[in-house]
DNA sequence: GTCTATAAACGGATAGAC
DNA sequence: GTCTATCCGTTTATAGAC
């Protein structure tokens, strides 16, 4: 098996069922049942399991960057915000999965120290983004945004959380599409 | 030592943990130091671990319901809804814990059967008591609601959750004022 | 790189004494 | 009710052969 090939496995592996169980959820040993390969293989590229958690984090947080790159920034503030909902409902369709980092903020108090700072930083840049477009939004007059600009984009972020913890309790994507219509044509669309 | 009170330790213990870590965060072993008896005399109370989870749930449930049916009837919607993210916020300020149902949420996955159900209809409540009140608020003139009253409500539930989860992520009850200025003030309340 | 073998602690759970 | 003693599988991790 090339390496390269393995260490993509554990990871793929590692974070689903991060997200389906949760961080206290799985072992080493259900990683290699579901790889074909012996736990002290996965020790080999992940010596303990803080080094597979950060190592999964940082990779899921590099590919949300890209993500959000890839957003053409000539866009208007309000299809950014479409195309940014429609990127997380099209993840937890094709997935069934929360967002990792939700899933670890929920066991907050048995993270390691560095994983907590590299949720912190997930949700930050989030909140930090939407509050960007949200200002993109009342520049242009394309959307009305009660009060302050910080509050308006971290509780939609939370909205958004929320309604992916929604979706797969209750089995229903439309509940990502509840949160298009609800917050933010609502809210923050004109 | 008196029987209800170590049936009520094990249950609060429990819930903390379960609160702060997840449901495959804590073991009876945790329990049994925290209250200072054997892991043996916790299988009295609570022969398996789904047990107490049931207990547990169904406990924080009964509570809610309580504490909802307290609210007085005769107030306004709007007022009705400060009184119950109110009520959240000052669990939260109090016990640095996020909600019972959204920490077993997270979870899903290695949740027995019973305690899925019972988190679902834990959320359905929740929802459905924000919708009689948005129908109420709408009836009497003094919310505006965009778009369909379930949706609102689900949105709106959903943003609580997510709150309280950065709420302790950041630990900084503030989130909890963000969302009744963003979601309450800005979407619902006139 | 992957394996076998092993260690030491932890996990939920039970039987039976007091 | 709570304890001691015990069961047996799990979990994380290491050492060393191949």
């Amino acid at each position: 098996m090339n390496t390269e090939t393995t260490r993509t496995q554990i990871m793929q592996h590692a974070q689903r069922l991060i997200q389906e169980r949760g961080y206290n959820g799985f072992s080493y040993r259900d990683l290699s049942a579901l790889i074909g390969i012996k736990t002290s293989s996965i020790h080999y590229y992940f010596p303990c399991k803080e080094d597979l958690l950060l190592a999964v984090v940082q990779q899921y947080y590099a590919r949300w960057q890209a993500a959000i790159q890839a957003i053409d920034a000539s866009l208007s503030a309000d299809a950014k915000l479409r195309v940014y909902v429609d990127i997380h409902r099209q993840a937890f369709c094709n997935t069934d999965r929360i967002c990792l980092a939700a899933a670890l903020a929920a066991d907050l108090a048995s993270l390691p120290t560095g994983v907590r700072q590299a949720v912190q930083d997930f949700y930050r840049a989030n909140e930090d983004w939407l509050a960007q477009v949200l200002e993109q939004g009342v520049r242009e007059g394309s959307l009305r945004v009660p009060g302050d600009l910080g509050t308006a984009a971290r509780s939609t972020f939370a909205a958004l959380q929320g309604s992916l913890v929604t979706a797969r309790l209750f089995n229903n994507s439309d509940r990502m599409k509840d949160l298009l219509q609800g917050a933010l044509s609502g809210r923050e669309l004109e």
